[in-house]
DNA sequence: CAGACTATTCAACAGGTGTTGAATAAGCAA
DNA sequence: TTGCTTATTCAACACCTGTTGAATAGTCTG
């Protein structure tokens, strides 16, 4: 139980944070809440990160970094492979999504809890405009050129449309709200990220080739 | 600017909960600031619906009712017409989305401020789980049903993980928050709640079709 | 060791929070 | 009118909020 002793208290604070942060939002959360599930002063948490935002945007950025790197990579890996042809639609998007499961499964709860965080944000009409775009942007623009030389003579418009159809089915999925458990009474679990995957990949591939595909 | 003043004081307090709650989540908004919002003392509030949440869910109930309806008509409406084979998968997803477009297009932006409420609360950890199912299962489950008499053979948990696909880019087209505008650069406009539609539809079916089809 | 810097706690603040009870106004039946 | 009920405001409460400055402990360098 307390082997988390060992943590810096800074971690110990962003990483409550996080966890906070994820399930009950900004406002929905204290710094005291923080500081007490971290086993913290409240003080303390003024004193590294300062005000009560600036320790949330240092939660939604300490991970942002690797994740990009991670999700860069697995696109640069999946072209390589694919030689001069080129990646298809699948192998794209499933660059896009499987390091968020390889995340997610790693044992550390953390990831879980960031990506549920993203979620939050992404939700969020008041968030979202002023924090996703900042970290997120470049990254997506380099899915969505490699989305449109796998669909030649798609529509921007259509290509965005999709993407924005994408991002919503992954939003709710890291969001992880356990309501496609009560729903389908246990057959599907919202924690099995990679069955949540595993049927993202080919439904909106599908959906990419339906509507992105000239005929 | 002053043509509300006809209204209730108690439904201006629903409306102006509505659209704060929307926007912000539930502890991003301070009872004042409805009261101030709504031109309003703020003792009206808690005298009309008492603690803070039962406000809430006040807003959360107030349009329930007539949306589950209007897309339980629009449900039974394509299965007349399908006659006895059955809608498609399409019709039944445009069954099932059309009506919140409807709803988003009246003027009246009460209804857009409501579903941007319902995006909010389907995608948190702590109040999708508390709310969506009372108001919102048995409904889901008619669609359900309809799914699976359109896809003959399908397999329940395919289905299902569908259907969070399908839930997760509805939710976050109402959520409205304009993330795709900026990414589009101005190609695609996410308050264009038709063109959103235009392309859920045909974009989903397609992934329903290609997971739950046997082959 | 001294010293300097960092990390952490303690105590307190000014302001905002939801909620309540009494006071006042409005609407309506008799 | 008189009464009664509902609607609305006013004033106040006890509590919680983020933030800060001083005080204490810890860590490292020389």
């Amino acid at each position: 139980m307390g082997q988390k002793k060992n943590i810096p208290k800074r971690d110990r604070i962003l990483d409550a944070a996080e966890e906070l942060f994820a399930e009950h939002g900004y406002d929905g959360v204290t710094l005291r809440r923080i500081a007490t599930a971290a086993g913290v002063d409240v003080a303390l948490a003024s004193y590294h990160f300062g005000k009560k935002l600036d320790l949330f945007q240092a939660v939604f950025q300490r991970r942002a970094a690797t994740l990009n790197e991670s999700r860069l990579e697995a696109l640069a890996e999946c072209q390589r492979r694919a030689g001069k042809t080129g990646p298809s639609v699948e192998q794209i998007i499933e660059a896009f999504l499987r390091p968020l499961e390889l995340a997610q499964e790693t044992g550390d709860e953390g990831w879980r809890h960031y990506l549920a965080l993203i979620a939050y944000i992404n939700n969020s009409p008041y968030w979202g405009p002023r924090m996703m775009s900042q970290l997120f942007d470049e990254l997506v623009q380099e899915f969505i050129d490699a989305l449109r030389k796998a669909l030649p003579g798609a529509r921007d418009e259509d290509i965005y449309w999709c993407y924005h159809n994408l991002s919503g089915a992954l939003t709710l999925t890291l969001a992880n709200t356990g309501r496609i458990d009560k729903l389908s009474r246990g057959k599907c679990k919202s924690a099995d990220f990679q069955a949540a995957y595993d049927h993202m990949i080919p439904f909106t591939a599908a959906g990419f080739r339906k509507l992105c595909t000239s005929r």
